[in-house]
DNA sequence: CTCTTAAATGCAACTTAGTCGCATTTACTT
DNA sequence: AAGTAAATGCGACTAAGTTGCATTTAAGAG
């Protein structure tokens, strides 16, 4: 199982709580906050933020804040820009590279705001 | 004056509150959330906000949500993509026009994260 | 395998941006 | 000037996330 190759690779101590946490990011094929997880979780909220904080300083995890004021999680891999729709909240990972360029700035992430396809059609 | 054929032009009541709120997003070069004017503002943060957000309804406003769990307002003229510094939190309006297309979604605004000039700088 | 210890956890209390209900005030209408 | 609906101020509340502290647990040494 890679999972507790990943956590022990970064010398982090391989607790319950961790692995169950990064299997679940591992598993998952976009973004998730503690309010979608939470359900499925044995550990106590202080003990995911902690966590996703620190897998997040290794480098484990990317973050960011979407529309409703939570804080997203994914695995930190292949860099690549998020939809995030404005009427339904959901957030998509998009397929395209990120290669946007900004002289003098380092670009970490692309969001685009505004209304998905689902929520686009149901307009029409 | 201008601000008071804005606010009228959306048949919302001219009242003080809302003279004094727009005056202080027309006269602003950047995005402004509750805590950067507080301190100017003569209005309960009651006020503000069912203030902005019918701002926003009526089209006079947009707002964002960046970094640091705080929502933004602007006034809603050009559009323009944001930069959003994740170790200052500084937001800087790009002057880029948004000419991106996403095959079935509408685009509203383009939020760059990364590291700004001036902190790209520091670091050299 | 047992002992030691630093790090991780659970829990409750706290922080902070924003929201809401309600009594009072104010802008517009006639 | 009077009437009325909308706007305001205030205090209580909500919800995401954080923090302090007592307890538990993983990892390493012997
Ligand atoms: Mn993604
Ligand atoms: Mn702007
Ligand atoms: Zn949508
Ligand atoms: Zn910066």
């Amino acid at each position: 199982m890679q999972i507790e190759k990943i956590i022990e690779e970064k010398n982090l101590k391989l607790t319950t709580a961790r692995k169950e946490l990064l299997g679940i990011f591992v598993a998952s094929s976009k973004p998730l906050c503690f309010e979608d997880i939470k359900s499925k979780l044995n550990m106590d909220k202080a003990t995911f933020y902690r966590n996703v904080s620190k897998f997040e300083s290794e480098a484990i995890l990317n973050s960011f804040e979407s529309n409703d004021k939570k804080r997203y999680y994914e695995i930190n891999e292949s860099a690549h820009a998020h939809f995030v729709c404005n009427r339904c909240n959901q957030i998509e990972c998009l397929k395209e590279k990120l290669d946007y360029k900004l002289r003098g700035y380092i670009i970490a992430d692309v969001i685009f705001k505004g209304v998905c396809k689902q929520c686009n059609q149901m307009s029409l």
